[in-house]
DNA sequence: AGTACGCAGGCTGTATGCAAAATCAAGCAA
DNA sequence: TTGCTTGATTTTGCATACAGCCTGCGTACT
């Protein structure tokens, strides 16, 4: 069959390799926005015509973010987005608020100072991210900063615990950054001023302490937003807004 | 074409569906039993032949080997089993420590009889390993031993990544137990023992401290195997002995 | 009317085909 | 001898083909 032109670049070859990957990223994205919400089936076929290539790819992409936690998949039916589960709020916190920890204070003791330029390059981003209003920015660009403390704190398994940590609570950042439209916390901004603060000054104890205080702060917001009434037909199992 | 033959069961159906997952088993276990070194290369139609069946489930089974970092593959190149990066060692046992310490005290806090009546039959399992003196079965009956500690603790973000470490480590302790053939460490006996009385005793202060002991007594001991003259000159980067 | 059976369609799991990319080796040049 | 180029081969990445499983609807039977 002739091979239908690409939609925007006419002359751009997707250049093997890249397909699966772009697949991969553009699914993580949609997951992660919640623009693909929880439970939405994520049939094969429609994803490659979608994305304008065969189901071999697709699969792949499904195949690792499965393995990542962010789509469930059941033998011989259709994948789906990986549902919120509320009743595991509690185990969820408290794995962020040790990761955030530990992964502080190894910071706080191991920075180098590249890592410092790293982490305020980072912070900045949030805050412009923060000045501009723009909630789905500052989910992402907060959780980078954070990232890039835990990668100053050089243990790659922490971090890619803390990482999926921080991705699956991009989901649930969304809800509540949404529910309060213009009207951000501005105490995040010097939250991570702080942690910077004594990450640079390598005050491990009190960047420890200053990590658990954020954890404990997005939580209680996040029950807060739980709690208002507005919201309460807001069902997290299924994701419909 | 017509169909080969089946080496072993000829009239075996393969059941739609079990193709990717046997692969992905057998490739699993060949790796942490470390029957495939590190630095094997893996490429897909000889393990695909190997399984009699073809590319498509051998790459679903390699992409979630990679997945869980078991497998490093480069793009249009060969997968090859991940290596055991000396390097990075303290980082490991670092994270070792840290989970067996929480999910050790949250098992101790939360632990229903149920969870204890499977802790206590992990445990008789790896001490029946430990009489017949086989170390593979040692390691896995250890591994999970452990892992019903953690699920006791009922947190999945905790127990998930504490399974990747522990099977992370099933690679180093076979290089350890291997290295002195019969004469095993009967400590772990009571180690265990000990951290099941605390579990039972709902004492988490305790039930940490003997974890945290625990952690280090098999880091001390895989750094004393590393130290034997011996075996210097395995080279644990690349995994040939 | 309600239930069970059967058949058709769609979707996944697996096999196979094809082309780009990488690797290797031979040949040529320095 | 050493290094670069080039062509053949191998191997991956993607596309396509095929077969079994699940679903849903229609029909017949109780």
């Amino acid at each position: 069959m002739p091979r239908k032109q690409v939609s925007d670049q006419p002359d751009r070859k997707p250049s093997r390799g890249s397909g699966a990957l772009r697949i991969y990223e553009g699914l993580r994205h949609d997951i992660l926005t919640m623009a693909l919400p929880p439970g939405e089936l994520l049939d094969e076929v429609t994803i490659a015509s979608r994305y304008a290539v065969s189901r071999s790819p697709v699969r792949e992409a499904l195949i690792r973010l499965t393995a990542e936690g962010l789509v469930k998949t059941l033998p011989n039916k259709s994948a789906m987005v990986a549902s919120l589960n509320i009743e595991e709020f509690p185990a969820y916190l408290d794995a962020l608020d040790l990761m955030q920890r530990v992964t502080t204070r190894l910071a706080a003791s191991l920075r180098s100072e590249d890592d410092l330029v790293r982490i305020k390059r980072e912070q900045a981003a949030f805050e412009r991210a923060l000045a501009k209003h723009d909630a789905l920015a500052m989910i992402e660009t907060n959780r980078n900063f954070h990232i890039a403390v835990s990668e100053a704190g050089k243990n790659r398994h922490f971090t890619m615990l803390y990482a999926r940590l921080l991705d699956e609570g991009r989901r649930m950042l969304r809800l509540y950054f949404f529910s309060l439209d213009d009207s951000l916390p501005p105490e995040l901004e010097s939250e991570h001023r702080k942690i910077i603060d004594a990450i640079e000054a390598q005050d491990a104890d009190l960047a420890e302490h200053l990590a658990h205080e954020h954890a404990m702060q997005v939580g209680e917001r996040f029950l807060a937003y739980l709690g208002t009434r507005r919201t309460a037909d807001v069902k997290l199992g299924t994701g419909e807004l």
